[in-house]
DNA sequence: GAAAGTTCCTGAATCGATTCAGGCTGATTT
DNA sequence: AAATCAGCCTGAATCGATTCAGGAACTTTC
């Protein structure tokens, strides 16, 4: 057909074009200061008129390290991870470090079969945002050399670093802002109870109710993943109800939820966001803003901590004897309409 | 902590175990049916309890094929991308193959640092929706036994195989729909014009104005990219002129543009969407539908999109002297209150 | 019973980049 | 002039999985 080597040149056909021996053009790729300036010359010419590439496969093979890193996501639909992950690869450019990307879909099996994956491919690092609890499986890369960060979660018996967000602190704030608006019956939509995050924002919702100097109730919504859909049949679910027992304000999960909810219950006009119930999400994803009524929403710096993640991963590869450390970020409250009339 | 070996087991060690030699084991790993049952058990054995994984680097090395595929994609904030995204994923798993992720955001120069990734990685493939032209990057590649699929773009010569939606034809849909609807002063918002989709979209649109048989105007509004933000920026844009000279439709190159132009237009209630002013996007994003005022859009099946790329490209992969097709998928006109009050 | 097959297994060679002990050259020191 | 040293280079050994020519043990065929 057209030009090209069919057969990708290696560092040997590189020396031997060169005329020097391959120590050399290895050197010349890893460390040119210890090579005469002559040589460096002779060895890039070389690589350009050859179009050599690297095998990273080889390189790795002989105890280098690899330039890939795993990361693991809940739900790569959810635009707050989409960030998360947008910032890993920013910090990741700096170092040149591509991403394999495995999404779970909040799935034990698909985790699993990721972090084998990741395993064989003998990756530098694996980056987290898990499930279930998954210390076990973690322990056993790190005794394979491969370092992991949770993301998104907070490592609770500090065995490994993480990156997080406040999530109880979270709930309690965004639960608080609800009280300070004036509802008093509060549902908390969000599940599955095993993610963890959940669990926590509603902890933080219960320490907000407990706290007001006024009773409030607290009821939970329980839900199956936290999508759109789930949170519009949560919502129609609540349509279904006599109407004096409906809630005055809901806490979703997150955003998704939450705008599921909306959409649900807005529709035809069936009820008014936010005069007779309130909605507050949590992430404040690009969309909260553009909703129908737009959304407030507890904020998380998503750029920041796949950055955040992705750089202490890299120290700690580097230095395996290292200490994990545990990042945790602050929310910050984003009122918007469907909370304050 | 428990068992596991701080230095990860090789073939060698398991073979030994087991009291076989490494050919064995390889044969074990990979055509079991050469094996005596006998054989194959106490391999078996022996990788459970060593916790042996498969070492992908050496497995590459010896003419071995990656079970990498790289993925190239233009936006990957945009829910569109992450679907199709997911639909590849989602076809990977059921192959073994895990995805290489490498997010462009409309850069030529991160477009090339991916490819030359992927190259290093020598990856079974590259799925990529390509900002400009790539094609001699692409030939390269080739050359290097790495397979190629151009996604959510036809290959103009034909020299790749594709995966896409009709683009011109979705443009001249959605011009056809604001036609239909009584609308005449049409702007077309979408940018830069290198990325072969808006082209083909404004084609289109212009393909359903003269068709039309009353005068319709074509109007554009170029964008410097295809995010929300921009969309707000050219919607605050429109905002400034005399009223006498807004258009009376718009048609965004893609839905993030979309719903920032119903963002920036019904604050403060400065237009009434959809009476004074409609709005289509393009590819109907999951946001769509929860936007403020719900967004008509041209759907694209974009999973589908994704899954069957990956296919393609496996069956290129595993046969390099198959012949290029393109795949084209049909858009769907999906109508909703933005342009039909 | 010899020849010809089967079935299953062995172990050395291989892939390509890296590393490192050792060597050569010319400059500097004693 | 010998000894020392710096600078630069060489090339064999190495990593781990795969492949394949060769061979052992056992059956079947004539």
């Amino acid at each position: 057909m057209k030009g090209g080597a069919p057969v990708p040149a290696s560092i040997r056909d590189v020396a031997q074009r060169a005329g020097v021996s391959v120590g050399t053009v290895s050197n010349v790729l890893n460390r040119p200061d210890e090579v005469s300036a002559d040589s460096v010359d002779r060895v890039n010419r070389a690589i350009e008129e050859l179009g050599y590439v690297r095998n990273d496969a080889a390189r790795k093979l002989r105890g280098g390290v690899s330039s890939t890193v795993g990361f693991v996501v809940l739900d790569g639909q959810n635009p707050f991870y989409t960030d998360v992950v947008r910032g890993a690869e920013d910090e990741g450019t700096r170092h040149n470090i591509a991403i394999l990307y495995g999404n779970t879909d909040e799935d034990h099996a698909r985790e699993k079969v990721y972090l084998d994956l990741f395993e064989e491919q003998q990756v530098r690092g694996v980056l987290i945002a898990p499930y279930g609890d998954i210390t076990a499986r973690l322990q056993r890369l790190r005794a394979r050399g491969i370092a992991a960060v949770l993301v998104d979660r907070f490592s609770g018996d500090g065995r490994f670093s993480s990156v997080s967000v406040d999530s109880v602190r979270g709930g309690r704030m965004a639960v608080e802002h609800l009280i300070d608006t004036g509802r008093r019956r509060i549902a908390f939509v969000g599940g599955p109870f095993d993610i963890r995050q959940v669990n926590d924002r509603l902890a933080g919702a219960r320490v907000a109710a407990e706290n007001a100097n006024t009773p409030v109730e607290i009821e939970v919504i329980a839900t199956r993943a936290m999508t759109v859909e789930e949170g519009a049949a949560a919502g129609a679910r609540i349509l279904t109800r006599p109407r004096r027992d409906w809630p005055d304000a809901l806490f979703a999960a997150n955003d998704l939820l939450a705008l599921g909810l909306l959409q649900s219950l807005i529709v035809d006009g069936r009820m008014l966001v936010p005069q007779e119930i309130a909605i507050i999400g949590f992430d404040d994803i690009p969309f909260a803003a553009a909703a129908a009524v737009p959304l407030s929403s507890m904020r998380q710096p998503s750029r920041m901590i796949g950055r955040t993640a992705l750089r202490i991963l890299l120290e700690e590869a580097a230095d395996p004897e290292s200490i994990a450390r545990q990042t945790v970020f602050q929310p910050e409250l984003i009122v918007r309409r469907s909370t304050s009339g």
